[in-house]
DNA sequence: CTGAAAGCGCTTACAG
DNA sequence: CTGAAAGCGCTTACAG
């Protein structure tokens, strides 16, 4: 073990602790030559201060917190890696939990980030109400910046994407590529993602001129299995639909492949615009028109501001939407008229 | 900020610290009486220790680090969620981290790991020779539980899969369906898995009787580019392979993506077989032939390896190895023949 | 079985 | 500008 410690260089450089403590914090109120003994001391002795007592002392730490709602799900992946890079450049580590959208399991690990004294906590909230979120965090006593599912009137700090301009740019492009029953597959309706991107679809809808039919609304649970099944219902319908708009990542891989297995071609006989780009979309069976959300940019905002919440704990608070972007590949149909 | 210590505990419940710290750590020398006691004031109070205080006093901690090569490759994600459901039931939570195949930031990061005092440390080496590794290691006074590219000679505790196995049974099962002409695009020959994915290639060539042609094998770096570009380069040839092993799913994406781009049919005019799978991996604009690595299990089996190691240090060095499976998709050309 | 006391490795008023 | 001393919230020999 590295049993080197604050003594060790304190007697090796012949000051006491307090000095030895103030040079390794940068305290200006410190004679040069002192600071440069000190300096060579920790160089010799390979002394690295122990983060657990200086926590405990201090009451201040530099672990961030990173609770996620599904580590499965490659969506999350470069939201963890912004949140890493800029947490990095910081100086702060990661402590990530993975709340499985299980309730039960999120409200532990936000105890253990109380326990652990994280200086802050980004989370991605579980699959519940936003009522049953908020007092979940009431509890704590830990900054949190909400991430991707957020009300945008949550008195707390979050970051998120405009779901429904996103959605309505994927379905006023299915409208104007010329098809008139439009499908969606949405999230459940008690998450933001959910509606908003429903709200989206309706507002396309309605600027095309286009009847909303009810039986054309399928609301899922932004898994694989639920876009399959749902697939599958709106194939059996006497009068299927001509595009189906699918709101998450997962949700379209269920999708696609219901539509292969029916011997459906994508586009020419059915278009399909998904939510959420991934690296491999365009190579997929049908490469995939998509809303892509920038995601790195999520995580790297959320971080940011998180540090700066930190650093004045009295700012109002602040909601940060960016914007998604939509990708035009081949399932809708877009290139099969030009 | 939950400011409910140990002494409000103890003085709520009538009785010292000491019994209250015995109380929580299940110390069974306590009098049922005053376990009781002691539990209805923590339950009164909604006290939760303080994990810091009680690491830096007892030398000992709840904590496993994880540090990762590339948080963007999605063979990692079944590995965290196996890392992470261990390490959840045995109430430990995880620090990640993301040495992005850098050897400085992963350097920085074992010292973080050090400074945090977590109780061990699973880790997947960047891309840097061994002795580089061992070296590394050798410095930190935490046990360490390498993954995924590991020499089988290492001295420490390791999970890793059959590469030279995987790699035969793919090549194998190429040979088998009749191609003769078979490359391989595969890893770092300091790494361990490039270098094992190839000999597995040599002996399944070797077994099935074809010759060895210098000039069918690529050496890439596991990122999608190196299989886009080494692709070109095996297309560009006088006399092209009619099949390609391709020794990991990135570098798999950018081979597919090359194919597709020359509209080279898969697998009617070029077969292929990848290294892991995806979750997605069927819905590929040709469904992949894979060899699959149980990457749950490596996880899991990992957290064992360390959880083992820390109940019993003294125990002799282990390297663990799983089999992988070969799943017979259709980018292998198996199901035009029958 | 229980408590008083020491101590884990730091930081930070407080004097000087 | 610097050091002696107290203390962060726990755990753990040591007595009894």
């Amino acid at each position: 073990m590295s049993s080197i410690t604050i003594r060790d260089v304190a007697d090796y450089a012949g000051v006491s602790r307090a000095t030895v403590s103030r040079v390794l914090n940068n305290n200006p109120a410190v004679d040069q030559a002192l600071r440069v003994r000190v300096e060579d001391a920790v160089q010799a002795l390979g002394y690295q201060p122990n983060r657990t007592a200086r926590r405990l002392r201090a009451q201040s730490s530099n672990v961030i917190g990173l609770i996620i709602s599904d580590i499965r799900n490659p969506y999350f992946l470069s939201i963890i890696q912004g949140v890493e890079d800029v947490a990095y450049a910081h100086q702060m580590s990661l402590i990530l939990c993975n709340s499985d959208e299980d309730p039960t399991k999120e409200q532990m690990y936000l105890r253990v980030m109380e326990a652990e004294h994280v200086a802050g906590l980004i989370m991605v909230p579980s699959q519940s109400s936003e009522e049953q979120q908020l007092s979940r965090l009431k509890k704590i006593g830990i900054p949190v910046i909400l991430l991707d599912r957020v009300a945008d009137d949550f008195e707390v700090d979050a970051v998120k994407v405009d779901n429904e301009r996103g959605a309505l740019d994927a379905v006023r492009h299915l409208a104007a590529l010329g098809y008139r029953r439009i499908a969606i597959i949405t999230g459940p309706m008690h998450l933001t993602t959910g509606r908003e991107r429903y709200a989206g679809y309706r507002s396309a809808l309605e600027a095309a001129g286009l009847a909303y039919d009810e039986a054309l609304v399928k609301i899922g649970n932004f898994k694989t299995e639920s876009g399959y099944q749902l697939t599958r219902e709106l194939l059996a319908m006497a009068q299927p639909p001509d595009a189906i708009f699918v709101s998450n990542n997962m949700m379209t891989l269920g999708t696609l492949r219901a539509l292969r297995e029916q011997g459906i071609h994508v586009p020419q006989e059915m278009a399909l615009v998904g939510f959420d780009d991934m690296p491999w979309s365009g190579d997929l069976y049908s490469p995939l028109t998509v809303v892509s959300q920038p995601t790195y940019e999520l995580g790297q905002e959320a971080t940011n501001l998180l540090l700066r919440r930190l650093a004045d704990p009295g700012l109002p608070f602040r909601t940060v939407i960016l914007q998604t972007r939509l990708i035009v590949r081949e399932s809708c149909g877009a290139k099969l008229r030009s």
